[in-house]
DNA sequence: GATAATAATAGTAATTATTACTATTAATGG
DNA sequence: CCATTAATAGTAATAATTACTATTATTATC
């Protein structure tokens, strides 16, 4: 709602990278420019980003989520044993099938093993706990 | 490697669930049958049956992992308020564009949001650190 | 079946990511 | 400028998962 240093920064910070930061990535960073912002500021301002639509937050394999500013959908590579991310090259109307194929991987050199469908959504017990915004 | 009665009832209440229980919900179950049966031995065995192919580890949008005893390749759909996981009724050779096409999703009850599609490999980093156990 | 070797366990402590709390600061509308 | 109050810094608390350690129980061998 306020447009304070601290938010611009860490939106400029997530912007600025194509690395897909951790929290604490983001907050080691942005020290750089602001020292003694806290680390709390930086998980409130991700999370801010997020739900009004500015930023993504990942779930990667790894236990720490990341971060990114890229926020039409895209497709991710995950490294399944260190939880890195970066952003698959594929072209529109790919299917499951051909996703993983070396051709459309090679470029990242990520051994690939695998590929993850999640479809995301409300269910019905949030439905009726979380009534839209719009029609309360 | 040995099979203890622990790990025997663990994967047993997987396979009986299609809940995709978190590690606390596999424990409250299983200490039904084994009241003293510890936190510790549930998360080292569900990481077993998953390092050994017999269950899955699921990153939902949520803060704890879940679990699946189907390892097959399938689709889930994942409530991004509570973390709910259900399986998807997809049929094989399906588009990611119409994967969330109300036809696919409704029996779920979900109201769908998005679609998350991740590639998973092995980054060229981890790939030389790790070398494939059959060829150190 | 008894025995020895040791993988796995129970119980507990430690770690780590994230969230909550609170007094203080600073953005914003008037 | 000033009043309002959202946001911050700094710190404490929470919660999921992992690590540690003495003890137990599985399994291979006799
Ligand atoms: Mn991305
Ligand atoms: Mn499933
Ligand atoms: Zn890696
Ligand atoms: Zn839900």
């Amino acid at each position: 709602m306020r447009h304070t240093k601290q938010r611009k920064l860490i939106l400029e910070c997530l912007r600025m990278t194509t690395s897909h930061p951790t929290a604490v990535e983001v907050y080691d960073q942005v020290r750089n420019k602001m020292p003694n912002i806290s680390l709390g500021t930086v998980y409130r301002n991700l999370d801010y980003l997020c739900s009004h639509g500015l930023a993504r937050k990942i779930d990667t394999c790894g236990e720490r989520k990341r971060f990114d500013a890229t926020v039409e959908d895209h497709v991710h590579i995950i490294c399944t044993v260190c939880g890195k991310v970066r952003d698959a090259e594929t072209g529109p109307g790919i299917s499951p099938q051909t996703l993983m194929h070396p051709e459309n991987t090679a470029a990242s050199g990520f051994k690939i093993t695998g590929v993850r469908i999640d479809i995301l959504g409300i269910c019905p017990e949030c439905q009726k706990r979380q009534p839209s915004k719009t029609n309360p």
